[in-house]
DNA sequence: TACAATTCAATTGTATACAATTTAAAATAT
DNA sequence: ATATTTTAAATTGTATACAATTGAATTGTA
């Protein structure tokens, strides 16, 4: 009899999961190059495409990302075009951000994006819910620990 | 009627999948800590503790990671005295790479971390299962494009 | 055999990622 | 009202990641 050994499943779904986070951005690269956007920056203008404002508290807590991270790339994107930074003025703490019209304009281009991408992950409609569902449940569970 | 766009959900499939990586690994971290290893060293040595040896080339098509990320690290294990690196004798472009006893004893400790870790990511085995099938099939077709 | 092509690790350069610290601004407490 | 604490972005430092190039070793070929 075969014998089943969950823990060796657990310790392992770390690592396809890590593999496929790094595969898929690298497949999206191709279709990102023609934007002139990497992944995170890609993830960042899809934000604002939604929300048209932001600011980099709001940003890192919705992309789980710091400042450390979000202060670079927000400068490269400001120097794209992309976006506008500046201070808020009723409390100069806060960093505003904001599309410009060429950002706005970006999004008819990126709509090719996840078109191209459906093709590659390529999972039924059933298989990509459930799919879904339970990678939120394991980051649902992991906020809660 | 609710209309299911599969189209955005296809989009959205990646960043809760690149959520679910960072949020894993960053769990994983006050775990790792205690043996002195980041994540990506901890796969290196999940690899080696199966192996015994390995070399660079094999490593990087089993991490999916290349010289530029590997070089650097495996100095850093065996600067910690985890691994040995020695250009292979009948080819020298090669570099293998060996578990040190002090490697191997590591192991003993590192069988605390996947229980740890199943704790954090707590979903029923089933449901563990169907996750680690559908990762490896996005794998799969991502590979096949 | 000599020379071209290939292979592999290392290096270089760019871009995340994140912990820890710093700096400035705002909120709170005394 | 001033001092203390808190908050937010920026900075510093370390560690991936990966594309592109380099350099040494090996293989294939004329």
């Amino acid at each position: 009899m075969k014998k089943y050994d969950s823990l060796k499943l657990e310790n392992q779904l770390c690592f396809p999961i890590y593999l496929c986070s790094k595969e898929i951005i690298r497949t999206y690269k191709p279709h990102l190059d023609k934007l002139e956007l990497t992944y995170t920056q890609y993830i960042v203008m899809l934000y604002l495409w939604e929300k048209e404002k932001t600011n980099v508290k709001e940003l890192g807590n919705k992309l789980l990302l710091d400042s450390g991270t979000l202060t670079p790339l927000l400068k490269k994107l400001e120097t794209k075009g992309y976006i506008t930074r500046s201070r808020n003025a009723s409390d100069e703490r806060n960093l505003d951000i904001a599309l410009t019209s060429k950002g706005r304009n970006l999004k008819q281009k990126a709509l090719e994006v996840p078109k191209e991408m459906g093709k590659c992950i390529n999972l039924k409609e059933e298989e990509a819910i459930t799919l879904y569902k339970l990678i939120y449940k394991v980051l649902k569970n992991i906020e809660e620990e």
